[in-house]
DNA sequence: TTGAAAGCGCTAACAG
DNA sequence: CTGTTAGCGCTTTCAA
């Protein structure tokens, strides 16, 4: 390891001959001291290359720079594209992001959370798992942290998501008003406020149709892809088969793109679909995938902003404060109008381009 | 801000009528403590919650449990690949990674690594920016740290990466091997060392041909999806039209994807293909994206482990060192074998499935 | 307006 | 085997 020399506080106050107090003070900006000697010393600081240390700033009760970002996985794109966002707000109120995984495993979630407790972290932004555990609970209450995405009470009321019932409302009514009445859904587990939330709206659209319809529920991890590839093979299975399908989380969409694409099933002639999220090369699945698309970025950002705000404001945070972001939804061309008397004619086929 | 009462040693010491150091030690399995008072020690503090301050433990000089892991953009997948897998070897040595985004800018990589440093990381992994500024270099210099993917000698020999010449130059054989003798390539600028190695790949390739060839080189940022998109459009208006074009990075393959499967250009037919790195979605984009694929997430692995063993024994790194990891050609539908005397036959269609 | 001094929680030298 | 003591660099009283 290497020992460097870092130059202290001390050493600037041997330079000019006054206490160490006074440069720290004049470190601080602290209104007692004149001018002058801010100004004084400022320049030896400078000229020193004197870096605080943050390790006994942190000591003296300060907590760190440091905002810990708790997901699941940083490979799925909503999450990476959360970092990204909030890297950036943050980075620009002089805060770092520490990345942390849960696997969707509260094990290793309380695990993430005493590391980033007893690191000090200035904050925790989470998107909890679906059962917490009680000690990460309690560790979260000791530190300012907000919650993305996914909400438990439990945890606070400090939110901000999107309306994830609106969002599959929105993807099941655009397949229920094509005349669709045998629909599966193939989402995450009703545990995880997100999977609930979804399905509601998968619910709620077939209920708020006329005709009587025939739902297909399919219901598990919302990060497998071997999960969802399984879904959709079970749902073609089934008897009568649905003639749409829409999907409640971005991997289960990948999973059930590649599984369709793989099979040979065509789209929309002999199945319609609704994805969730909009990733890039969806536009060019088959006939352009019809799916609902998720203000991620912006929701993040303001995420950030908010927290950045409250930190700053160094008060207890027990007022609840929820953002709820809304889903668009973008037609292209993965699902099309269903009549009962189903002609499967010669399917349409379509080049690139 | 929460004043909250963290148990401390002192605590510990207290109830067990023992002295802190002795707790301390304890908990550090000291060689010269009793088995049954590490006993003790240990049951008291899980009780009462113990967790180490790692600020007071910092100041003592022992370094951080934070490892920075500095990179352009984290929404590119290579590098939220990374992230992900170092995330992983990290955690389980007790490793707490911090995410830093350069937009491979290099003021911005300045500013990132003078917060690492000073938050007193104790290791630093890094895609380095085309020319790091010197006073990065020289914090870089002041702790252990390691290049990924990109190598610049300046910061130093400790390197883990790609074949990128290799990656290239089988790319671009492909097409050559299948009578392309108007090629383009598109790929990130020279000074970066990927970009270099990539070019020198697509060079090589074409001076093996027996064949004359005609090649267009259409360098830029590698992240930016509108270099991509403008060049791909370049390099169809030029004349002759290059009869297949090969990527040189995730993102500009990303963007020529889009931006043939926008204009309507038929593949294979009309253009062959050939991308880099394989994301989700090639597979079903058009015919099948033929691709370079990278084994990005072994490579990540191999290195956070490497990088923590270096750190364990405390010795400061000088020797270098570097793995290359090999590239895999996976072939698919979007190239053909090109004839002088070219017949655009009427394009064969293909259907999901 | 500045100084002196007391710690924060932990580790490490130096005694027992 | 365990206790005492002295700091690490900084902030923060309390004095001057």
């Amino acid at each position: 390891m290497l020992s460097y020399n870092m130059v202290t506080i001390k050493d600037i106050a041997a330079r000019l001959e006054v206490s160490a107090s006074t440069v720290g003070r004049a470190l601080a900006d602290d209104p007692r001291i004149s001018a002058a000697m801010k100004q004084k010393v400022a320049e030896v600081a400078d000229e020193m290359g004197y870096v605080a240390n943050r390790a006994a700033r942190m000591m003296r009760g300060v907590s760190s720079n440091l905002i810990g970002l708790v997901v699941p996985d940083i490979r799925n794109s909503f999450y990476s594209t959360i970092a990204h966002a909030l890297s950036q707000c943050l980075e620009s109120a002089d805060y770092q992001l520490t990345l942390s995984e849960t696997d969707d495993d509260r094990q290793v979630e309380l695990r993430q959370i005493r590391e980033l407790t007893s690191a000090n972290v200035a904050g925790i932004i989470i998107v909890p798992s679906a059962r917490p555990h009680p000690d990460a609970v309690r560790l979260l209450k000791l530190t300012p942290h907000i919650q993305l995405l996914r909400k438990h009470s439990s945890i606070g009321e400090q939110w901000f998501g999107i309306d994830d019932t609106q969002a599959i409302y929105q993807a099941t009514k655009h397949v229920v008003n094509r005349g669709h009445r045998r629909i599966a859904y193939i989402g995450g587990i009703a545990e995880l406020p997100t999977g609930a939330g979804r399905l509601k709206g998968f619910r709620d659209a077939l209920r708020s149709s006329e005709a009587p319809s025939n739902a297909v529920e399919e219901l598990g991890p919302p990060s497998s892809m071997d999960f969802g590839r399984d879904a959709l093979r079970r749902v073609l299975a089934s008897s009568p088969r649905p003639t749409a399908v829409v999907t409640g989380s971005v991997q289960i969409t990948q999973a059930v793109l590649e599984e369709i694409w793989a099979t040979g099933v065509h789209v929309p002639e002999e199945l319609s679909v609704v994805g969730f999220g909009d990733e890039l090369g969806f536009r060019w699945w088959g006939p352009g995938l019809t799916t609902v698309s998720l203000p991620v970025s912006d929701l993040a950002t303001a995420c950030g902003l908010w927290f950045v705000h409250q930190l700053k404001l160094k008060t207890v945070r027990t007022s609840p404060y929820s953002s709820i972001s809304p889903p668009t939804l973008i037609v292209r061309g993965s699902c099309r109008d269903h009549v009962e008397t189903q002609s499967l004619s010669s399917p349409s086929r379509r080049a690139v381009g």
